[in-house]
DNA sequence: TACACTATGTAATATCATAACATGTCAAGG
DNA sequence: CCTTGACATGTTATGATATTACATAGTGTA
């Protein structure tokens, strides 16, 4: 990490985001914590996590919130890194492939994974009003979307799961 | 409808779609009944099924599939309504608000919905291999993503739920 | 008719994503 | 050590999806 470690400060979108969720927390340490997992996992996947690729894993680390190929993409640049949307995609498609990051479709985003390595079906919470995006524990939504498809002879393999709302805080700022 | 009904025929993706889901079932009748239903609805709203948006729900319904914004848009274009890209997303942007269709993000596309004015969770189940979506039941899976968010104080509006896996059709084939 | 309201048409542009190909890097086998 | 093959990155170009802004036209009502 780059970014030193900071207390929760409430005007910051990404403290209440992926897996410490909607409380305070130290965004340096959960940050480092989860890069040095990712390696150790890819290193014994037996695939590299290049520069490229690390970088860009940082940043959505850093961020802490969903962030468009784009961002990725000018924040890459602006390092010496290629300026071309390819280079942020290709790195972007890896890491999700690798349970790294995570897309949001509606938000045509991605996140870093907060806890890489864990099965986990993803099921995420999107703050309309601060865009927060948080990820929920999301086995029993699976189970219920895996019997409901069972019903009609559908067999799931993957699974977008993304629900739109308030989250706690904004919901007591309205 | 403009299309005749026709029996079920295992080559057209259509007939494994929406509320039938993947089963055998007449295409004229249940886009015809859906239509009456939509014009209905909208009626009893005192809002206006205008010649554009009664077009774009009835393509829907006979291509019975989802279709990207510019698919609809060059079937207008080809009847002589607008042909700008807006003319296709206003019109997808009321049916979609007024539960008549619904967006597949993963696919960025639409699909008629087929039982308009019913409250319903949508889940869309999504084949890989023929691209025929279905709408499932959702209940059960909304009140799990509910009760899930609910854990961590987050307020649930409105969720995306798409299964991508195979349909039973193409589950035998392979 | 005049007005307010809603809907449609159109131009321009923004945003998101991929295909295709050239170049560079690195480790294993000769 | 050097070749070779696999993988990764850089770059060009283009495609696909979506929105903003403004002009025009229809609709219902006072």
């Amino acid at each position: 990490m780059t970014e030193a470690p900071h207390a929760h400060d409430p005007a910051c979108p990404g403290c209440a985001a992926p897996d410490l969720a909607f409380s305070a927390h130290d965004h340096g340490s959960c940050a480092t914590d989860t890069l040095a997992r990712a390696e150790a996992l890819l290193v014994a996947r037996g695939v590299r996590l290049t520069p490229v690729r690390k970088r860009v894993l940082e940043i959505l680390l850093e961020a802490h919130q969903a962030l468009g190929a784009y961002d990725v993409l000018n924040r890459l640049a602006a390092e010496g890194f290629g300026n071309q949307p390819p280079v942020a995609y290709r790195a972007l498609d890896f890491l999700t492939e690798h349970g790294l990051a995570h897309r949001i479709r509606r938000l045509n985003a991605f996140v870093a994974c907060m806890h890489p390595g864990e099965v986990h079906a993803p099921v995420f919470l999107i703050c309309r009003v601060c865009k927060t995006v948080a990820e929920a524990p999301g086995a029993a939504v699976g189970a219920a979307l895996g019997s409901a498809a069972a019903d009609m002879g559908f067999a799931v393999e993957r699974a977008t799961i993304e629900a739109l709302g308030l989250c706690p805080a904004c919901k007591v700022a309205a």
